[in-house]
DNA sequence: CTGCGATCTTAA
DNA sequence: TCGTTAAGATCGCAGC
């Protein structure tokens, strides 16, 4: 039996599909039509051909050599619509989880690459099944190739070809070359349409045939047409022509049909929200519930005991009295370890009085007896933002859950970091399975730690399912992070991370409320002063707090002349406000009333509250599932932007305190955006640069003004400084301009500069744009992945921002990997050293340690080597260290 | 009263 | 129109 394969015009059928299907969204807004259609085309084939051979072709972006043959080629075509534009990613990942080879080649079309796979797999003497409708495509039928359009559900063979086009399939395109084409704008032979080409090539036998003879044809217009467009006619031809020598696999089993991944592929199915094509469950059930058990007596849990002790995977999931860990009792725990059955055993239940519930097992007992699952090294721990349970045990149970800490939600995260809810019931519902509300479980509760007054029964049925939800998400996640190749940034990174944070997040950071009350004071005191100078000049009393009053007063009454404007009116922000100062006195006045509001409020205030009366201590949460690019986030308080760059700002810093008798240890990485950027881009200047430990930015001035590195002054290097971040933003002249506020032509000419220096990092910016448009994403050096999939947007605003994330989340989300994995080993280092720093926090190329300084020498030794031997980089990671009593900067 | 977008400012 | 990633305060409007 011969074999047969099936070439797929992938880049015709994403048009037909577009046009041929009602448009169709998800409820996220995403348009879905093309992607269906699509999809529908690939299963038609899979139904009706079962293939054992396939590939699908698409035609790459770019310009093709027939551009270079023929200026107009497809120039009347319009441009892909942007609905479709947005499809395209989801199409390749669809391909890609059917696990059907797919080819894409620079300069060439799909048409052209499955004209190279057929030929080369007819001489083979293999049957080749062209999927497509075009026309175009029927020149490469013969004995071995024929075409099947299944949405007509044709099959063209040799024979099929004559019937319709009355010539060979080898003389279509000298058919073709006469007739032109208008969809494509190949000109042909103007007056010579389907039945005049078909005429003469059966007269004359071919192109070549037609022209020898022209000069005996009688007098005619169509002899006069003929001689006027001869080269138009052999040009047609040439463009028509398809191209044979593609650069792709001869061999058979490159093409062979492998199962879909089906795990990738019902994701996919659920974020696009085809329902129908969910395998299990196309409508939400609820959790069964038949295995769920109450643990309430010791014979219950020394069954539950003998069931984990053949565990391989326990998962985990605390009830407590509150979500914020510092006020947070445990009410009970659930456990499961497949998805068969799962425990609840009650400890906190309080009756409606507040004693204790009966029919509860000692908390004691129920620790011992479970210490040695969660403190086993080897047995790993699963739950959906695990993180929250570590902290929950290990503060108020005095229990360390050890052992690899997976979290399901890290793994959402990982695979979709910009989804917006990772929250376990979203999740599930998503895959078929609804669970109760929290809120539905506490409703007739109404204290703050209700869940200890919710009834057993039904604790126990909330909780299990909780249990259930995150092992049910994390057997759907594991093999979607193996396929996209991501096992190692979750496991080698992501997890080990989760009990640091937490450890972390308990330590805090001792914060004094004397110098914030302080503060509060001298603040208050002079924004009131303020308050009473702005009411004065300006005649009247109004909130300052208000952009929208101010604007009035400003650009209405004062006349003052405004800059950019709002959505809402004028704009009243520092850049405005700065020009205006040097004209009036109420704008300098209310720059300083801003700034003292901004620094009061957010910052003197704020903190206050949240000192822990006992510890002296504030407890900020280290998101670890937030940004877009792998970064940490830091909430409640963010210590992320403690202010820095002011006087005031530092002030703050100065109530951040080490601990009685310890100090502050930061390390910070010298510029490691811009070494991870030389890295990437390999450009030998900025190599050179950080192998020689200059300093990058005067180096760059220096190169960027002209003048000997002894003679810059430091506004040279503010500029420099100014464009080496901008580059890292993948900025504009215009941005640098209104940065630096020179004109528009000196930004550009600094930037032409600089790509003059760095000429690396210019072809490194086009080429990891040109990747994101090949892929649709974008990844980190550790595989962390964003999507984009805007970055063929036709509005100009959306496509460029999507260029310059593409430029800037591989050299962020690097950064941000390399710190992760750098907290990882400084952690680890620390505990074999025997050294008693505590690592509190991390903002975003900076750690901060508490320590004694009799141990400053060794640690920061040790800290040192963690960090600068985070991830091997072509260039050198350097850190600096700064010692204080404070985190104030000197 | 709550929720939410817009505006502004803080950090890397 | 025009520089990435965050958190958070406040205003002011819409809807209950």
């Amino acid at each position: 039996m011969t074999h047969e394969v099936y070439l797929i015009d992938g880049s015709a059928y994403i048009y037909r599909a577009y046009h041929a299907v009602v448009p169709l969204s998800n409820s996220q807004g995403l348009p879905t039509h093309a992607i269906f259609g699509f999809l529908n085309i690939l299963r038609r084939l899979f139904r009706e051909k079962n293939p054992k051979y396939i590939a699908v072709a698409f035609d790459a972006r770019g310009p093709v050599f027939r551009h270079e043959l023929y200026g107009d080629y497809k120039a009347n075509r319009p441009s892909m619509p942007e609905d479709l534009v947005l499809q395209i990613p989801y199409i390749k990942e669809l391909v890609q989880a059917m696990n059907i080879p797919s080819f894409e080649i620079q300069g060439i079309e799909a048409d052209d690459i499955i004209a190279s796979a057929a030929r080369v797999l007819g001489e083979q003497g293999f049957r080749v099944v062209v999927v497509s409708g075009d026309k175009d495509l029927l020149q490469l039928v013969d004995e071995q190739v024929v075409m099947w359009d299944p949405m007509k559900d044709k099959v063209m063979d040799i024979a099929a070809v004559e019937a319709k086009y009355h010539v060979k399939p080898e003389q279509l395109l000298d058919c073709y070359a006469l007739m032109g084409d208008s969809s494509d704008n190949v000109p042909g032979v103007p007056g010579v349409g389907p039945k005049t080409a078909e005429k003469l090539i059966n007269q004359y036998g071919s192109l070549e045939g037609v022209y020898a003879e022209l000069a005996d044809m009688k007098k005619s217009k169509l002899k006069e047409r003929l001689d006027e467009n001869r080269e138009s006619a052999f040009l047609s031809r040439d463009l028509i022509r398809l191209k044979y020598d593609a650069d792709i696999p001869d061999q058979l089993s490159a093409y062979q049909v492998v199962q879909p991944d089906e795990e990738m592929l019902q994701d996919l199915y659920r974020r696009l929200e085809f329902t129908s094509m969910l395998k299990v469950n196309s409508e939400t059930i609820p959790v069964p519930k038949e295995g769920f058990q109450l643990v309430r007596s010791g014979e219950e849990l020394q069954s539950l005991v003998g069931h984990l002790s053949s565990a391989t995977l326990l998962v985990i999931d605390t009830e407590t009295t509150s979500l914020d860990v510092a006020k947070a009792s445990l009410v009970g725990i659930s456990l499961c370890t497949d998805l068969d059955a799962a425990w609840y055993i009650p400890v906190g239940h309080r009756t409606e009085e507040g004693q204790l519930a009966e029919g509860q097992l000692d908390l004691s007992l129920v620790l011992e007896s479970l210490r040695p699952f969660l403190e086993a090294k080897e047995l790993p721990k699963l739950g959906h933002n695990i993180k929250y349970d570590y902290s929950v045990l290990r503060s108020s149970c005095n229990l360390t859950m050890d052992g690899p800490l997976l979290d399901s939600m890290i793994a959402a995260y990982l695979v979709e970091p910009e989804r917006r809810s990772l929250k376990l019931d979203t999740l599930c519902q998503e895959r078929g399975y609804l669970l109760t509300p929290f809120k539905q479980v506490v409703a007739d509760v109404k204290r703050d730690d209700c869940f200890a007054y919710v009834g057993l029964a039904e604790a126990r049925d909330y909780s299990c399912e909780d249990v259930f939800g995150a092992l049910l998400l994390w057997q759907n996640y594991e093999p979607i992070l193996e396929k996209l190749e991501q096992r190692e940034l979750f496991f080698k990174v992501e997890t080990p991370l989760i009990p640091i944070l937490a450890e972390m997040e308990l330590a805090g950071i001792v914060v004094s409320g004397e110098i914030l009350d302080e503060l509060a004071e001298e603040f208050q005191e002079e924004l009131s002063r303020l308050e009473e100078e702005i009411y004065t000049l300006a005649g009247y009393s109004f909130n300052i707090q208000s952009p929208k009053q101010m604007g009035k007063l400003l650009f209405e009454e004062l006349q003052l002349p405004h800059g950019r404007k709002t959505k809402s009116g004028y704009s009243t922000d520092i850049k405005v406000l700065e020009k205006l100062a040097f004209k009036h006195e109420i704008p300098a006045k209310i720059i300083r009333y801003r700034t003292l509001a901004k620094l009061l409020s957010t910052y003197v205030k704020k903190l206050k509250t949240l000192i822990d009366p006992v510890s002296g201590r504030v407890h900020t949460s280290f998101n670890q599932t937030v940004t877009a690019t792998g970064r940490l986030s830091s909430s409640n308080p963010n210590l992320q932007n403690i202010p820095i760059r002011t006087v005031e700002g530092n002030r703050i810093r100065q109530a951040f305190i080490p601990e009685k008798g310890l100090v502050f240890l930061s390390a910070d990485y010298s510029q490691i955006d811009l070494r991870v950027l030389a890295h990437y881009s390999q450009d030998p200047a900025l190599l050179q640069a950080f192998r020689r430990g200059e300093d990058i930015h005067a180096r760059t001035a220096a190169e960027l003004f002209g003048v000997s590195p002894l003679l810059l002054t430091s506004e040279m290097r503010r500029v420099a400084k100014s464009i080496n971040f901008g580059i890292v933003y993948g900025m504009s002249s215009f941005g640098l301009s209104g940065q630096l506020g020179i004109s528009r032509k000196e930004a550009s000419d600094f930037i032409d500069k600089y790509f003059r220096l760095y000429g690396g990092v210019k072809v490194f910016m086009g080429k990891i744009v040109e990747q994101a448009r090949v892929d649709g994403y974008v990844t980190t050096l550790l595989n962390r992945r964003r999507l984009l999939p805007e970055i063929l947007a036709k509005d100009k605003t959306r496509r460029e921002f999507s260029e310059r994330t593409a430029i800037n989340t591989p050299i962020q989300g690097t950064a941000a990997d390399v710190i992760k994995l750098a907290m990882i080993e400084v952690v680890s280092v620390l505990k074999d050293e025997g050294l008693s720093a505590r690592l509190l926090l991390q903002i975003h190329d900076e750690l901060v340690f508490e320590l004694p300084e009799s141990e400053l020498d060794r640690t920061r030794n040790v800290v040192k080597s963690a960090m600068e031997n985070a991830l091997k980089l072509d260039v050198p990671l350097v850190v600096n260290f700064e010692v204080g009593t404070s985190l104030a900067k000197v």
